[in-house]
DNA sequence: CTGAAAGCGCTAACAT
DNA sequence: ATGTTAGCGCTTTCAG
């Protein structure tokens, strides 16, 4: 081999580039770049010329490689927790629907409650150089939140809002939101009232939604019994199991505040299964508002969350603070106590007396 | 100014790079990425004196410069219809886990049933050079197909499996599939059976169904009644509605087959809201094996379809395929009829009789 | 309105 | 085991 490196110029599996483009088109590279940002001023022969070769070549543009040149990868990523409760999968839609209209693509991260696992996505995200992150809860690291921003990328944070805080959110507040659902339960006359929510340690929202039912609780004189309170996974099957042990205890709730819909359907499901009247045995509010709550039996009281919304919002603000090079804006969006069939006036020890009604009938 | 072009190495906003990593820690760019692709043969002395660097800068490589110089991008791409059956989100999520292990990143698209919809998100994808694309459904465009080969990359059908086709795909056959549910109802004795399903023109896993409901209606002699069959959009409401419209048909069914699970229960949950037993005035048999179903009033019989593990398995096939330079290979997975307790012997009339009793009663 | 050319930050031959 | 260097395919000044 008498040369030093034979690298000819299109030697590649056959993928077009803009210099092929612009040698069959006879005009440069960069003449083909601005036909193709479509921003540029080209003359409208010189595009018709252009775009005919394109055509005919299907070419499509290297990202990566406009990205690199830009310095702008037109990425932006999110990282939800699961995909199990379909409110975030709601929330991912939207953002997906911004995303794509401003000429974004999103990459999505699902990190399993795991921060470790979330850290591992992050870094993942910025490699890829995304120009803005969408986070679920405050929760992590500092140390992450300094790479982020070393590393020049915009975030702002979802399903969670504190307005003590610095960082960037667009959300509700989860405390706020709990409190309607337990001072609801109270003003019907309930004051043995349980918990079922997430896991605190693992999950801010959950954490913030139990540190409101305590708070609230005593606030109206109520001290709750911390056997009544329940942290367990996202499942239909967990708040059955959960309802089902709760209500063994001797002395049992007759309302209980779950702090998610997909156990509060679960719980709801089984206590019909057992043969609990609800409200009028057990009262049962749930938190985010599912489709589905409103059609099981009997509706289920819940608080209505902004999934759809909060992603779009979040995207929206993310995507302009980067185009505009300026800070993430904050905003909180309000939630609403949406009162169905499934809460109702407390009546002294009913569990005790439906369990003497079993009783009698089995 | 006298001097051409004013570019000095450092001006940008901050961000290290490789040369800067190499610099600093003495030894050259190629041994910096040795180092950080940790799979070349380095020191241990050097390793550790780059890796210093790396950490005490929080040194991010610049994963699309990478991938440009590799002609790797180490992306794929999903596409699903939507969000809202919760079907697809599992599936995704088993793509994401094996993604993740593989060292790719997986770009989310969300087609809400749309080809044109569809065509962009495949465009955008090719333009960020995925090296590999997981479709649902195999209904589209030629035009669609050539362009994605003509980019070298390779794809894998989801959802719809067909013996006969070229493409590859890891799905079970919704054909069969759908065939057993008709033939458990039949098999109990049911003739006057209805259909509900998703849209058949946008949806080719929906006319997959509709079309072995017909054909297996007829194969055992019985002539599916074209007033019995509703296409509607993937929601509980719209299940809700059609089984109350269909109900009040002069001649209604005395089984559903409801070829999605979110449909099946909306439509469950509104019999018994409707007074109506089930299986004893109305059998219903659903598709898809959503967690709920088998907790709700009576159990859903339904089809079980293995998606978290079609995701896991197209994932895997697909990820091969590329790092072995390979064509994706097929599978075909396998589904089965669980049945529970929405399903029972057809009795002569019983809506009916239901109705009758209703009016009897109002 | 168009072209020339210098990189973007990294990897991969090739050479040592 | 490490360094040199030529690009990857595109965008973007700057000049005309």
């Amino acid at each position: 081999m008498a040369f030093k490196r034979m690298r000819s110029p299109r030697r590649d599996r056959g993928v077009i580039t803009v210099r092929e483009i612009a040698h069959e088109s006879g005009v440069s590279t960069a003449t083909v770049s601005r036909v193709l940002s479509s921003s540029e001023v080209v003359s409208e022969h010189t595009r018709a010329r252009v775009m005919a070769v394109v055509n005919r070549y299907h070419y499509v543009p290297h990202g990566l490689a406009g990205a690199l040149a830009s310095r702008r990868s037109r990425q932006i990523g999110i990282i939800i927790p699961t995909i199990a409760n379909s409110i975030y999968g709601c929330c991912t839609q939207a953002v997906n629907r911004v995303a794509q209209r401003a000429g974004y693509t999103v990459l999505v991260g699902i990190s399993e409650f795991s921060p470790e696992h979330e850290a591992e996505i992050i870094h993942r995200f910025l490699e890829r150089r995304v120009e803005g992150l969408i986070l679920t809860g405050m929760t992590r690291a500092c140390e992450l939140y300094k790479k982020i921003e070393h590393n020049g990328v915009r975030f702002v944070v979802t399903w969670k809002y504190n307005s003590d805080r610095a960082r960037p959110a667009v959300s509700f507040d989860n405390y706020k939101a709990a409190a309607m659902a337990v001072e609801h339960l109270i003003s019907l006359g309930h004051r043995r009232i349980g918990l079922i929510c997430g896991r605190a340690d693992v999950n801010d929202r959950a954490l913030e939604r139990r540190r409101s039912f305590e708070e609230t609780m005593r606030a109206h004189g109520i001290e709750p019994d911390p056997e009544l309170i329940f942290e367990r996974e996202f499942e239909f099957s967990e708040g059955r199991d959960a309802v089902a042990t709760m209500l063994q205890h001797e002395r049992p709730p007759t309302a209980l505040f779950i702090a998610n819909d997909v156990q509060a359907v679960g719980a709801l499901l089984k206590c019909r299964e057992m043969g609990l009247s609800v409200p009028e045995d057990l009262s049962i509010v749930g938190f985010d508002d599912l489709p589905i709550t409103q059609y099981v039996n009997p509706p289920l009281t819940t608080v209505r969350v902004p999934s759809g919304e909060m992603g779009r919002l979040a995207a929206e603000h993310l995507i302009s603070a980067i185009q505009r090079g300026q800070p993430v804006k904050s905003v909180e969006l309000s939630t609403c106590l949406v009162v169905r069939g499934s809460t109702g006036p407390a009546r002294t020890s009913s569990i005790r007396r439906a369990r003497r009604r079993q009783a009698a009938r089995g």
